[in-house]
DNA sequence: AACGTTTATTGAAACGCTTCAAGAAACGGT
DNA sequence: ACCGTTTCTTGAAGCGTTTCAATAAACGTT
């Protein structure tokens, strides 16, 4: 009752005439096959559905065919993670790769890669949510595992690619600014993530550029009741006529509290966020923000995964630009007059 | 310069002085193996970090101790996927299995299916986005393949797991309707998708067994703007004073569409959702969701599969229940005078 | 037509594991 | 001590590929 056995190959050479080898040949596009020969063969492998099962590819091949990544445990994140595995997922499969997903189970962040590996698991990693030093990077480097980060890494000689917080906030700044405004503050995060502190730099670099306060800085950890509730502090201490956030998360808790303010958001106070997370399409008024493109990452960070395993020297590190998506919550022009 | 080479079992079976076959016996718990021997291979393989090999696994066992899952290619999907998989790669490591990725390349929904099938390429798989008479069903059940779905599947014998969307429509009208309100309309996705079906007629049963006109139904793809811009004629057709949505997309379309109808969602008018997407906790006003409980329906349908696998006679179909998260999109209470 | 070359094909070994029949060790009774 | 049992251990075969050295076929030359 079970499923039709699969072919071997060895079927695939008894119904071409040939030997086993010589259908290996074929399926690897080995030079020296006589088109005549590889003719049969080729229909005997159409006729028969024959593909080369992983499994018994990977035993001599000392090698998996699969990509590994390990999911986040963390729920909130700041990337469309749906759209980051499609592409990797597919431009795997263009290489003739697998994806392999795997979990963190304890509190060490090393030890399901080690595990894996123990296990000749995977060929090589993908991995999300990089800081500094992380203890991970140094762990594949050491053993010389290919993997390819997204997220920012010191050590240039790793396949890297990141989004471009620093130039995505500063195209944000510039839009606010070309608007008008000339009070803009920025709500980060706490100091000392990697992500959080490169748009942090890109805020203070660009307001210091176009001759504004680069002062106007509030920081809080990436919730939105928490963002909320810090408005009445910004609003008293630095009066501003337009927020930049790190994140939509924060920037739709400034726009809640800028309401309890009885100040409107978009006309009275600008605001701009950064992930375009789905809510910031959805939100009153919506939420201009910073896209980061996933699908470039997902292809570049497999494209240079896929170059350390072929042993090809790769490129390395990478910055992709976010684009700013405009909508409502920039929609007014020009400063308020000056509060208070 | 390449990374150590992994121990083989026969590392192992030299070092404990025992033979390969032993180890594997060990390492299987098989039962006729001496404490004295178990202990002294359990040693060499502790010293030597030795773990089997799935791929020498695989090939004699005949199966890849891996189960498969074809991401969602639309984006906009009604679960949370990052919560899904994780919960189902973490069960299905309880089972000792890994979880393999792949997509859908053209437009036939069976193929890759069908590919991953031949190249051996996983046990069974996970099927999420389910409907009516869903072609992959067909295709595995047709060659005994193991497999669970997200989803409901008319024929009972298969594996399945899905959120009861009618007893979570129908809660909400009750939530709804304990709030005073005797008009509500429902906003729904067209006919003919198996989950909006459902809801549906979570809310004609239920508004019907309470006495209301179950008669207030509209019906809009899964858009904001469409839900937005449904509402004047929602108001002007119903004139709802509280609308039951069948996904948080729509109703916050209509929220905002309300406003645009100088109507204060949450007082005037009570709203609910499904799904408690992101946006919901952050929309202003807050919305009343339905939760889909991912952990429980990745953990029920990692245990079906893996119950299919084993050959268990396994628990098929099943429902779990949806939480109502009630927010600020119903905190008013009671109906408005009827307009017009 | 026989020969050296080049080009095609193949048999056998190997990859790391499991399994199974067969052999070895331990055991309990006499 | 010896023997029949029962309990442990193992050698060898096999899983579906690839690879590589060895053999066979085809091809120009003379």
């Amino acid at each position: 009752m079970d499923s039709e056995k699969r072919p071997t190959i060895r079927d695939v050479a008894e119904a071409a005439g040939v030997s086993a080898a010589t259908v290996s040949n074929v399926v690897n596009g080995h030079p020296h096959v006589r088109g005549k020969t590889r003719a049969k063969v080729l229909e005997a492998i159409e006729s028969l559905g024959y593909r080369a099962s992983r499994a018994a590819k990977s035993l001599p091949a000392g090698r998996t065919f699969l990509l590994a990544y390990c999911l986040p445990s963390d729920a909130a994140r700041n990337f469309a993670l749906d759209v980051f595995l499609h592409n990797v997922v597919s431009r795997a499969a263009e290489a003739d790769l697998e994806v392999l997903l795997f979990t963190q189970k304890g509190e060490d962040r090393v030890q399901p890669y080690a595990e894996l590996l123990l296990r000749g698991g995977a060929d090589g990693f993908v991995l999300s949510g990089i800081d500094y030093r992380d203890p991970r990077v140094a762990f594949l480097q050491e053993r010389s595992i290919p993997f390819a980060c997204f997220g920012r890494v010191e050590d240039d000689s790793v396949a890297s690619v990141d989004v471009d917080g620093a130039s995505g906030i500063a195209a944000a700044v510039d839009h606010i600014h070309s608007l008008g405004h000339e009070r803009i503050a920025f709500v980060g995060w706490p100091e000392g993530s990697a992500t959080g502190d490169d748009r942090l730099a890109g805020f203070v670099d660009r307001a210091g550029a176009l001759g504004l306060d680069p002062g106007r800085v509030v920081r809080s950890i990436d919730d939105f009741d928490l963002g909320r509730k810090l408005v009445p502090a910004l609003v008293r201490d630095h009066d501003p006529s337009a927020v930049v956030s790190v994140s939509d998360t924060l920037a739709l808790g400034v726009i809640a509290g800028l309401r309890d303010e009885g100040l409107e958001p978009g006309r009275d106070v600008a605001v701009t966020g950064f992930d375009d997370i789905p809510a910031a399409s959805l939100a009153a008024p919506s939420l201009t923000s910073l896209r980061q493109p996933m699908e470039q990452v997902g292809a570049l960070l497999v494209e240079r995964l896929v170059a350390r395993l072929t042993g090809e020297d790769a490129p390395t590190s990478m910055l992709v630009q976010p684009d700013l998506i405009v909508r409502d919550s920039t929609a007014g022009t020009a400063g308020s007059p000056r509060r208070t």
